[in-house]
DNA sequence: CTCCTAGCCTTACGTTGTAAGAATGACTGG
DNA sequence: CCAGTCATTCTTACAACGTAAGGCTAGGAG
């Protein structure tokens, strides 16, 4: 299938893209060496076992967030790195399943967290408030994502086409769940209305919540 | 092992503390079985396959969630929600991992976001700032579970344990990573230092955002 | 020319989820 | 009391998985 050489690298490349296709499930040694051209068993020698190419695929996705630039103000680094790392999570669902169980960090995300602490130090944020602000960012995000990602529907077209069918199932549910039903019904089934924009009022919301506790200067 | 029936609630029971024990890797149907007292194979009678066994359990953790009392103030009622979210999340790790892949809910969380939803409306948040107030809350709630579980540590002791071997294998990230180490060494080293206690900040920061975006009345 | 070793392959094993259908056993209507 | 139904459980089997153990091969070093 391919000739040239089988590297981590190039291994991690193909993985990535297996599991944006298949999803983890999707994701098998066998089927993984058969795309590189290779057998299974190769893939041993550059990785120990698939947990090690897991944490790769987890690294590298960090490797994809925009990262605070040199003497960039702390606001507008941390809205371009939050919508950044959710871009790069929805690119590869299978990463948020990742996470949890993935205990040591990789190089690239080492790299993202270096550059994150030093924005905030750099814009006088004392170390409990760095912690504040790096712990709640993330946690809005990840944690964003995760609804994200088990909407029913990928696209807004998909939403209307989607919408009639839960209409239409919802007559019982109407009554064991009247606010929930009309939650659904007056919002969320709005032609104007998509989830993803919720992102938006969120994170805003973090960065103005934080800014009130950031004394600047001493 | 067991003589009394084979149901779906006792199977969902004792698949809940094999998972708690083991994790998710550790739950396998026959593993299931035999602590059932019954062969792996009886447990398809009572469910289709095991994603809807996973299913079952996922629903089981937001049973275990405090939802709002009648005419509880929603700032108390939220604040109780999103603790005890977080408790069980905890309670049960495996969760939080199932949660992407889980698109039908089950009837407990059916009931659980009813509850959600109608204290809001209650307390006459608008359709929109309904919406913003559960998709911020959930989402950091879960964001900061998955941070917690990827601590390397579970309790504080077992923290400081940790804390000398992390010093001493720092000597080379000092270089590559100077404000990341910093940050290690002069706050979350601290023996005062409590990540658990993190959460109660974003909390708190969060709901006094909602607040300033509600107005209450009319 | 010989030997080493980096890189890949072959074979094999135990474990997994689950399809297909046979066994059990309690209850029913005659 | 007996034949038959039906819910529940078991037996057997299979394909796919991660990976342990060790063999092959080609190119570079001495």
């Amino acid at each position: 299938m391919s000739r040239t050489a089988l590297t981590p690298e190039r291994a991690l490349d193909r993985a990535m893209a297996l599991a944006d296709a298949d999803g983890l499930r999707g994701l098998t040694m066998r089927k993984l060496a058969r795309q590189l051209g290779v057998e299974a068993m190769s893939l041993y020698y550059h990785f120990p076992n698939k947990d090690a190419l897991l944490d790769g695929m987890v690294d590298l996705v960090f490797a994809e967030v925009e990262l605070p630039q040199p003497d960039e103000p702390w606001q507008p680094a941390m809205q371009r790195r939050a919508e950044s790392l959710r871009a790069a999570l929805l690119r590869h669902p299978w990463a948020v399943e990742l996470l949890d169980s993935r205990k040591t960090p990789g190089p690239a995300t080492l790299t993202h967290h270096e550059a994150i602490i030093r924005n905030l130090r750099e814009a006088d944020f004392s170390w409990p408030l760095t912690a504040h602000a790096f712990s709640l960012i993330d946690a809005y995000v990840f944690g964003f994502v995760i609804q994200e990602i088990q909407l029913p529907f990928d696209t807004p077209e998909e939403s209307q086409e989607l919408a009639e069918e839960v209409v239409a199932g919802m007559a019982d549910m109407a009554a064991a769940f009247p606010y929930l039903t009309a939650f659904t019904m007056e919002h969320v089934m709005q032609p104007d209305y998509n989830y993803s924009e919720e992102f938006a009022y969120g994170l805003q919301l973090v960065l103005q919540g934080l800014q009130r506790d950031h004394t600047p200067g001493s």
